[in-house]
RNA sequence: GUCCCUAUCGUCUAGCCCGGCCUAGGACAUCGCCCUUUCACGGCGGUAACGCGGGUUCGAAUCCCGCUGGGGACGCCA
């Protein structure tokens, strides 16, 4: 396959969707396997809906997921099309510009000569008449679109009026998709859709195929609902001349009740999924796998970005819609989350301790991070597990400690004991802790797991912590003492 | 209402195009056991699916038809 090119074509409207996540993945896939190209393209033809800032954040977001594209709009061009643009966010590209706003007097050109060539023709009805077109049909149980009033009307272009693509009539439309297969209409169910609005912008239909034809698109992969809408682009290819690049359909991402997934079902941002602590290469991983598989043979799933991009083939691509299942993506976080260097993901907790308040010391951090790495699902799950770290005062969870036939006396005289012989130790590495803990069960006659429970619940205030000798060496040996101390005195006036 | 897409364990899926190797494989979740100083990780094992009805065929998860279920589209939104 030669010149693959393709587009991801967010509007900026809002924050990137999860699902669309998946959309630019499988753009760079499919461009990044055939050594072709990706781009970003702007939609931002709906000028109501335009978000100040919208396009800064799709693009950090995208670069913070690890989807990177190589054309896309410029820094100028960003500020151009953005009230709230920050610079360095741009990615520009030699068939600038990426931005649809700014492209568009070229579809109002394309658009006059659809109209020269019969096939679009101006319309001035108000929105009043097409609103009581509509509510009559649906009283007659009709399907519902515009009569075509206007098509033979020579309605002025002085006027405020939009431009309407003369849908044929009875014209079959064959369209080979490169996953649903071939796909037939023996009519078009859509009746003359607006290509040009009467603000002069361009709808979805026109800007799509004249910027996917003009940025030379090979492959056009969006997601399963513009497939009803294909017929519509397949004419336009036809009607302007131009050859239609290849279709894929990519099959919807659901929520768990098998509706399109959205706020309902939890976070759907991607800046959501940072937050809450997930892994951009788990989300790419997990994202790849709701719609593709690598097939036959392969039992594995852990796939890094570069494993995908070889991978990557529109024939493995799935076509009945997939389920997001917020539980599978945790434990592949929690995956990759094992599979990080030990400073790398120190790095990566180190904002979420911020966060929580604690006063973090790197090198307490790097002691404990490589023992609670196989207790991690999301990021902020370290929290409770090392906050005793970072914290003066703990607060103890003496109940717990005081169960199964361990009597405060006991406690207290155990806690004492750990408190000498930890104090006395000349090397102070898990070893020796552990050495000397040992010592202190069967000196006072108690089986290690009573003792070491004790200790925990002295020294981390939890009965759940990362392994309890790496917590005391990575406390450091004077504050490990301090709250042996501290709690022998708390079980004295119990 | 019309049109289009779709249908394998609860979920993601392999297998389907090129019928027999499928007593349907893997993963998540779940249950049990092992490991173990807590909690995890890890290991081992279990429960669990071809939506229904007709064909075609010696033989169908795989091919054909119908039904049903689910999704989407029918905007001067994308």
């Amino acid at each position: 396959m030669k010149d693959v090119r393709t587009r991801f074509a967010p509007s900026p409207t809002g924050l990137l969707h999860i699902g669309g996540v998946r959309t630019a993945l499988f753009e760079i896939l499919m461009a990044h396997r055939h050594g072709g190209q990706a781009l970003l393209r702007i939609d931002d033809t709906d000028r109501e809906r335009l978000v100040p800032g919208a396009i800064k954040s799709l693009i950090e977001d995208l670069r913070w997921v690890g989807l990177h594209f190589d054309e896309g709009p410029s820094d100028e061009e960003i500020a151009k099309a953005d009230s709230a643009p920050t610079p360095g966010t741009g990615i520009g590209g030699p068939m600038a510009p990426y931005v649809q706003s700014l492209r568009a007097a070229r579809y109002v050109a394309v658009s006059e000569d659809l109209i020269r060539t019969g096939f679009a023709y101006r319309c001035d009805c108000t929105p009043e008449r097409l609103q009581q077109e509509r509510e009559e049909q649906t009283a007659r149980k009709e399907m519902v679109g515009y009569s075509g009033y206007c098509r033979e009307r020579n309605v002025s272009a002085a006027a405020p009026h939009v431009v309407r693509f003369k849908i044929p009539a009875n014209r079959p439309i064959v369209l080979a998709d490169a996953v649903k297969g071939e796909v037939r209409w023996e009519k078009i169910i859509l009746r003359d859709p607006v290509l040009l609005k009467s603000d002069k912008f361009p709808t979805y239909h026109l800007a799509t195929v004249v910027d996917d034809h003009d940025f030379r698109i090979s492959h056009v992969l969006r997601a399963d609902e513009w497939l009803s809408t294909a017929p519509l682009h397949l004419l336009l290819f036809e009607a302007l001349g131009w050859e239609a690049p290849v279709f894929a359909h990519l099959p919807p991402v659901l929520g768990t009740d098998g509706k399109k997934l959205s706020k309902r079902h939890g976070a759907t941002f991607l800046s959501s999924f940072r937050e809450a602590g997930y892994l951009p290469e788990a989300i790419l991983n997990f994202m790849a796998l709701i719609g593709w598989s690598a097939g036959e043979g392969e039992e594995n799933e852990i796939f890094s970005l570069q494993d995908l991009t070889r991978r990557f083939s529109l024939e493995r691509v799935n076509n009945a819609g997939g389920v997001f299942s917020y539980e599978k993506l945790k434990w592949m976080n929690g995956v990759y989350i094992r599979g990080l260097q030990p400073s790398d993901l120190a790095a990566r907790l180190r904002p979420f301790l911020v966060a929580a308040g604690l006063d973090v010391q790197d090198e307490k951090l790097a002691r404990i991070v490589p023992h609670i790495q196989p207790r991690l699902e999301l990021l902020p799950d370290a929290v409770p597990l090392i906050d005793f770290l970072f914290r003066d005062a703990i607060e103890r969870d003496m109940p717990s400690m005081l169960k199964k036939g361990m009597e405060a006396p006991k406690a207290r005289e155990i806690c004492g004991q750990i408190a000498n012989s930890l104090a006395a130790l000349e090397t102070f590495d898990t070893a020796s802790i552990e050495a000397a803990l040992r010592r202190v069960a069967e000196e006072s006659g108690v089986a290690g797991g009573p003792v070491f429970t004790v200790a925990r619940i002295a020294i981390t205030g939890k009965k759940v912590t990362p392994p309890l000798f790496e917590s005391i060496f990575a406390l450091g040996k004077g504050q490990s003492v301090l709250r042996l101390r501290e709690t022998a005195e708390l079980l004295a006036t119990q």
